[in-house]
DNA sequence: TAATATAGTTAGTTTGCCCTAACTTTGCAA
DNA sequence: TTGCAAAGTTAGGGCAAACTAACTATATTA
């Protein structure tokens, strides 16, 4: 039997590569320290999260060398990155939480989101904002109505 | 300095936290081999969870004897059980994946969630269950929005 | 009440992921 | 072109959470 690479990826993994995925967006090529330095960890352990993405087939990997995605990594990071997007717009545009906790909880939250799950969140955001009531859309609405029910808890403020 | 109890919980003693939870609801009592069972791990790594979950002043921990969860337990299993519960519907209800996923989902995903969140999630799913629209809900809705976007996918099937 | 099955614990191992400290490689500047 | 700083790696350790295997306590029932 050959070697599986297409085993599911750790929360972690997905992190690393997600990181290397927007780094070579900007800079075509993703060095160690900045992936260490964007994601607030060594670069002793980027170099370990580096050979593990190596062994599954989802990076180019030489020590001492620059670091790419392959095809495989970039489909699998571009899947990772599409799920943050879209819960980060979700729980700031729609819900109306500010940007630093719309970010943290996506990022956390992503890696719970299967496909299934994924596609439809993705529909029933664009669906949201197509809507329109009042000429408000659901978004407004709903803010609205998130205000209403702080005044009812804290009527004088 | 005192020692502090009161840490933020691991994803995993969450989870243990929650089906203690549930497991006290339905027969008062939480043993070992049925939270062991419920969240499919051996009872050796109860015992751990236990010891763990004991020290920070959430459960009633006696070897050999019958767990109960402490107040400040309740309280905290109480927050986990309705983050679940909230996304769980998001899920199912709202989006309309079939229970498993949902549930699924619902389990990873709740502890990225904060209060903040949890909060206006909350009223979020009560918001749209409530506005009506044609005599439709927005569930409904969104039912048919994802039903044409499916058959311009799969324009025979 | 003594034998045995079931529940629970302990000890020791594994895996994943992070760290620090020390080492190697690379690239730039004098 | 040598020589140093920055980047990268290796070695070794810690912690959390799971496991197995073996042991202890409790409960059942004959």
């Amino acid at each position: 039997m050959a070697i599986r690479t297409d085993e599911k990826l750790s929360a972690s993994l997905e992190d690393y590569l997600e990181a290397i995925y927007h780094l070579t967006v900007r800079q075509d090529v993703a060095r160690s320290k900045d992936i260490a330095n964007s994601m607030g960890v060594t670069r002793a352990s980027v170099t370990g999260a580096l050979r593990a993405l190596s062994e599954k087939g989802l990076v180019h990997y030489k020590p001492y060398g620059y670091t790419t995605l392959t095809e495989k990594g970039r489909q699998a990071a571009g899947r990772v990155a599409r799920r943050h997007e879209i819960l980060a717009q979700f729980f700031g545009a729609l819900l109306g939480v500010d940007a630093a906790t719309a970010e943290t909880a996506a990022c956390k939250a992503e890696h719970a989101l299967g496909p299934e799950i994924t596609a439809r969140l993705m529909a029933f955001v664009e669906f949201l904002s197509q809507t329109q009531d009042d000429g408000k859309d659901v978004a407004q609405q709903f803010q609205a109505y998130w205000e209403t029910l702080n005044e009812s808890k804290y009527p004088s403020g």
